[in-house]
DNA sequence: GACCAGGCACATC
DNA sequence: GATGTGCATGGT
């Protein structure tokens, strides 16, 4: 099947690229957590660091009871620090969970009911100018946390888009951001499973260069070098 | 033992 | 503005 060049343009190939990921890993059913403070709390512990070591991360956090914006901030950073050590680089990550808990006590009571009111713009900004948030985490919290239709931008799926040549290699985040909401619909369940996909396909097989025969990027290439491998 | 993982801030040029 | 570096654990 030539996807590439049988889509209706940008738009046909992006969702093509999506129906092919999916039908391999299925619907992912993104983000694990239980609650949108969760999905906060591991927004910032999964940064550059495998899901595993988060998950123990939060179990340690759980388990010691009071895991609420306002039971964070009452813990001392240092006793914080131990709890999320398995996450690695726990004194940062400490530090980035007390300023992201005491934005949302100070902007909302720790209400992120309040949140539906505040355009995702708006959001954003407030998101990015917290120390410890950048765009991937700032977006990762609008779009499962907060249900805004957000594109989320990562390693995988630039270096997968690179790879198969319909984006510059590396190229910013803003710009491949910006290539998936230029083009789809703004859509939330679709955005959410989307960027999954990348991570499950990323975990499984972009890891090589060329990618690899049975990765199903094969079918999407653009890069001759890369769908001539077999 | 080396490399990588669902980044980000800061220093330096 | 672009590039380099520190942050740190745990799995492969």
């Amino acid at each position: 099947m030539d996807v590439a060049a049988s889509a209706a343009g940008l738009s046909g190939t992006l969702l093509d690229i999506y129906l092919l990921l999916h039908k391999r890993f299925g619907h992912r059913n993104w983000w694990p957590g239980d609650t949108p403070f969760e999905v906060i709390v591991g927004a910032i512990l999964t940064q550059n660091t495998a899901w595993t070591n988060v998950e123990r991360a939060i179990a340690n956090l759980k388990s010691n009871g009071g895991f609420s914006a306002h039971g964070l901030l009452k813990l001392e950073t240092a006793k914080l620090a131990g709890l999320i050590r398995p996450s690695g680089y726990f004194n940062q990550k400490a530090l980035r969970l007390k300023a992201i808990c005491q934005y949302l006590v100070d902007r909302c009571g720790a209400d992120l009911e309040l949140f539906k009111a505040v355009p995702t713009d708006e959001l954003r900004k407030e998101l990015l100018a917290i120390t410890g948030i950048g765009p991937e985490t700032a977006d990762s919290i609008l779009l499962y946390a907060l249900d805004r239709p957000v594109f989320v931008v990562d390693t995988y799926t630039r270096r997968a888009l690179g790879r198969i040549g319909l984006i510059a290699e590396m190229a910013d985040y803003h710009t491949v951001q910006r290539l998936f909401m230029d083009n789809l619909a703004l859509d939330v369940e679709l955005f959410n499973d989307y960027h999954a996909q990348w991570v499950a396909l990323g975990k499984d097989h972009c890891r090589q260069k060329p990618v690899c025969g049975g990765c199903p990027m094969r079918e999407i290439c653009l890069n001759k070098e890369v769908s001539d491998h077999t």
